[in-house]
DNA sequence: TTGAAAGCGCTAACAT
DNA sequence: ATGTTAGCGCTTTCAA
């Protein structure tokens, strides 16, 4: 196999300071129960960085029996503002405690293959995994695999809930609901107008109705007829781009939002902001939660001493309710 | 250090099918220049099925010299739809050449360190890489450095000139350019202004008015006073949210787009299509651009022994322009 | 056609 | 306080 040509080892930052390698190691990871003098470990750190070393990860990962890459799997999942703020600050928490991130988009290829490939020693995903995926990530070497929607269905329930109880709150008293065409998680969709329904049940109001709504403007006006033909005089949206494509639908049929029919969304998008008319929506604020679930996987990998933070509530978002009116 | 409970290795594998360790990686790797019988082939592969064994990366990364893992960088970039399904073919069309891809989102962390941390062998991006970066790269261990929009700027400027051509198109003799609020990368934004401003000069018009649009209906139309005060009759956006919020500022005024003003965004974005009113826009056409990038990579890594592809236009994307009216 | 053996660059016991 | 040494699980050369 052809070679790459060859890297700095640590081999040369021993020779280039002086000690042996054994040292060079110690220095470099801070290993503890170690003593070693302030000269020696300026004199390591300064080679290293003249050289511009960088440890080899295989090497390293093979040695330890296990690496420092953190995988998230975010498959299909649209990446929002609010999302990538989330990644951010995950990536950033886990660098603190020597953990590197990357993200897994694609949906096409087996979860466990790509986590063995990568040799991901933690696999973390915002829903939660069913157990064989759980198993089978272990199998390929995942010690740490976090479904952090874990808590079960109550957080998607609650967002469902949100708007109903925002819709319910102006007034209406016959609710819709917009399913988003297109192949969305159909377990998210189900549980969102579960809350929805729920939150109807508990106001003594019927149940939703449910129409799907394509991102096309004629398409949303003949969910809206049906709307309209059931006297619904509010609706909650899967998620902003279903709302805003039912706002163009009501436009169509010379109705306006949200004197004949109230509409919120979810996801808090920019564009919900500046949609005509705008959009309430449900936000999510994942201020702590990248700390949190950082948190999480680094004591799930031994990596802290201090005690370990509940896991309670991790990796749900609080919710937002952002009114337009 | 905690070791990981440790998992099947190769040499289980050729316990169980009754071969050497050396035999079981010529097998799996199908190495060429060996002559393995039918029946052995069978055996090993049998076992290797039996007991779920995946070689461990690390392993074959040190031992190769070279990972498999290729790192896509896309830091801060909205991963709209389009550039979905780009990753999704991407990463298949990586696997067919046995490469893995993970991608990279956080802003935050030096690329050159993440690359070292997951061992990857080629990093890309889709947009270029500076040659310091580039060279960083390299020194963290990359073979493979590339940016995809290497051939230059004429891309990014691409995408403007065809904005501008179509609001020029429809008998607009005085532009303005919508620049986004917040911090997008100030590279891609002057590049695509430069391209509007081109056309404009090709067409004896006058420079483009550039005005910055926030994701606010008022702050937009602050923009939209000083492009009426201006006598601009056509506005190209930076991308499509930016297009909807000056949109939002129209129709604050009292304007209409696109008979007061016409609006043309970039992106394609799915709430384009239910706007009010539908916006004009430019469309990413990434269809075969995934399969000819991992095809770049491969043969980059000397992984391909076909006549390597024309390295031209990769990851340049057909653009589309989708007119709304 | 198969196997033994020597590393790849690093970590971590175990000396010194 | 530092060095010696033995692997980690795999690839690959060379010998059988």
């Amino acid at each position: 196999m052809r070679r790459a040509p060859s890297r700095i080892t640590s081999s040369d930052v021993a020779r280039e300071a002086g000690v042996s390698q054994t040292t060079v190691s110690f220095v470099l990871n801070g290993t503890r129960g170690q003593t070693i003098p302030e000269e020696t470990r300026r004199r390591v750190l300064e080679a290293a960085k003249r050289l511009d070393y960088r440890p080899r990860a295989s090497a390293r990962s093979l040695a330890a029996g296990r690496s420092d890459v953190v995988l998230l799997a975010l498959p299909g999942v649209p990446i929002s503002a609010n999302l990538s703020r989330f990644i951010e600050q995950f990536a950033a928490a886990l660098a603190e405690y020597g953990l590197s991130l990357v993200t897994h988009l694609a949906e096409g290829r087996p979860l466990p293959d790509l986590c063995a490939a990568v040799d991901a020693s933690a696999v973390v995903s915002l829903i939660p995994f069913d157990d064989e995926t759980a198993q089978a990530l272990r199998r390929a070497g995942a010690e740490v695999v976090l479904g952090a929607g874990e808590q079960g269905s109550a957080g998607l329930q609650e967002i469902g809930r949100l708007q109903a109880r925002h819709i319910i709150s102006l007034g209406r008293d016959r609710l819709g609901y917009a399913l988003p065409g297109g192949h969305a998680s159909q377990w998210r969709v189900q549980e969102r107008l579960r809350g929805v329904a729920a939150e109807c049940a508990d106001s003594g109001l019927a149940e939703p109705v449910a129409r799907e709504v394509e991102m096309d403007a004629e398409a949303a006006a003949l969910a809206v007829d049906d709307w309209v033909a059931e006297s619904v005089t509010g609706v909650c949206a899967y998620n902003d781009e279903t709302a805003i494509a039912v706002l163009a639908g009501l436009h169509l049929r010379g109705l306006r939002a949200p004197q004949d029919i109230a509409v919120i969304g979810v996801g808090d998008v920019a564009t919900a902001r500046v949609s005509i008319p705008a959009l309430s929506t449900i936000g999510f604020d994942y201020a702590e939660q990248g700390r949190e679930l950082a948190q999480a996987v680094a004591a799930r990998l031994d990596l802290v001493s201090e005690p370990v933070p509940a896991v309670e509530g991790i990796a749900r978002p609080r919710l937002i309710l952002r009114a337009s009116a």
